[in-house]
RNA sequence: GGAGGGAUGCCUGAGUGGUUAAAAGGGACGGGCUGUAAACCCGUUGCGCAAGCUACGGUGGUUCGAAUCCACCUCCCUCCA
């Protein structure tokens, strides 16, 4: 296409949000003559979501920012389904309270990335599970279950290659994709919307939904896919030691969320910069073109910028604070993560791998001992390579805390009490 | 319904009665170099202070000794009907 019309395709399209449109022009044409209702749908599989959700968070925000309509949409039906794309097996079935309990504890992530309400472009969060849950069988299959053709569902990726591995896929997953599209369908009817996002691997229940829409309600409805992020060395965005970078803050600290931004590749800095924050597109040039050594003060705004907007201004600039006294001066900053240890104990003196082990920096004892055997211990940033090695009252701060270290990134405090 | 094959540590994947806490690779973690980057090099990678304990789909059995042999069970794959 042309240059876009409209405020939002200029937008989204200027910082790599897309990967497929089923008709970009007349999406186009739609947002720039008014206000587009569009939704994005999420599973309630898990109590958080993660860092792989945010490209899609990030396209509701943008929709939002230039002038439209977000709907997030609950799987609370569909999960109770579950989605057979990209995946071999079933998942085990979540028991109703499970997805209640996981909805709930999502709801809170939204709230910092869009404005809720009852106003024109004020976003909306509905569930499936209210329409769901209620359909008629029969009546159901013969109003939209016609217009599936059983042919044309085998040879959808996410149903051809369980198939084609010969995995099992049960009837129950085999319907996911139908009440996806019917969502599409209510949710045109129930609020006029007529775009469906989603991450490219949904691009096939997306373009059903547009199918059925012009076939039960008459309805030209748009499906738009986000590209799938990996980092610049190809691993899939989000992976760390210690699992996936979740976006609820009892999950992850906001600390922890920092510092997983600030360690992007230097190659992937412009990139996330205009995915993931709100940063003007010149500004993320001009940070894009910093070399060698400067590149860091890019990588701090990302950081500061993304932490910001999923854990509050306050909660980033004490993250920011922080990494600049324990990475620059070498002291220790508000944010590291403290673990309380009972005064006497420590007056006795405790052993410094299972004092590590408490603190979280080491999965049991064995594992400090060995940080410790590798010359990855530190305490007060004096190495530590002695086994046996205690720590003690002596090693208190001014402030009353002791500092440990695993390896130059991972610090955590132990406290008196 | 019949005949074969398979299930191993975070993942892939060797192995086959004792020397196997289990090759190799990946991943992860730590060290070095750097810029809290990438690449590269080195080390570590079940639990336990230790004696030792647990581990090769599950349950029993054979044996001084089993991931390895036998029986049954579960799940998966291939071919035939």
């Amino acid at each position: 296409m042309s240059e876009p019309k409209s405020d939002f395709l200029r937008d989204i399209l200027a910082r790599g949000f897309m990967h497929q449109c089923t008709d970009l022009d007349a999406l186009d044409a739609a947002a720039a003559k008014g206000v587009v209702t569009a939704y994005i749908g999420y599973d309630c599989t898990g109590p958080s979501l993660h860092v792989g959700h945010m490209v899609s968070i990030m396209m509701l925000r943008r929709m939002q920012q230039t002038g439209h309509k977000p709907i997030v949409l609950m799987g609370g039906g569909t999960t109770k389904v579950g989605d057979p794309s990209g995946k071999d097996e079933a998942r085990q079935l979540l028991s109703d309270e499970q997805i209640a309990a996981n909805m709930a504890s999502i709801r809170a992530s939204f709230e910092n990335y869009l404005t809720f309400g009852d106003g024109p472009n004020d976003a909306v969060m509905v569930n499936n599970d209210d329409w769901l849950s209620t359909l008629a069988y029969i009546p159901f299959l013969r109003d939209f279950g016609r217009h599936f053709s059983v042919n044309r569902m085998l040879s959808m990726d996410s149903v051809k290659l369980r198939l084609e591995r010969e995995q099992p896929l049960s009837f129950l997953e085999f319907n996911y994709m139908i009440l996806q599209a019917y969502d599409f369908v209510e949710l045109h009817r129930r609020y006029g919307c007529i775009l469906q996002m989603g991450g490219s691997d949904q691009w096939g229940n997306i373009v059903n939904g547009v199918d059925l829409g012009r076939r039960v309600a008459d309805a030209q409805l748009f499906g738009l896919t986000t590209p799938l992020i990996t980092t610049a060395s190809g691993a899939k965005m989000g992976k760390t030691a210690s699992g996936a970078v979740w976006l609820n803050p009892d999950m992850r600290s906001p600390w922890d969320y920092w510092q997983f931004w600030r360690n992007t590749e230097d190659a992937d800095v412009g990139r996330f910069l205009r995915l993931f924050t709100d940063l003007p597109l010149d500004e993320v040039a001009r940070l894009e073109r910093l070399e060698g050594a400067e590149i860091n003060e890019a990588k701090k705004i990302l950081a500061n910028e993304v932490t910001a907007l999923c854990h509050g201004r306050a909660a980033a600039q004490e993250a920011a604070e922080t990494a600049r006294k324990t990475f620059e001066e070498g002291t220790t900053g508000d944010a590291l993560p403290v673990t309380q240890i009972a005064a006497p104990r420590l007056a006795e003196g405790i052993l410094l791998y299972e004092a590590m082990r408490e603190a979280g920096l080491a999965a049991s004892n064995g594992e400090a001992r060995r940080l410790i055997k590798g010359g990855g211990a530190r305490v007060n940033d004096t190495a530590i390579s002695d086994e046996a090695h205690k720590v003690t009252s002596a090693d208190l701060g001014g402030d009353g805390t002791v500092k440990l270290s695993a390896g130059k990134k991972r610090h955590a405090l132990l406290r008196a009490v």
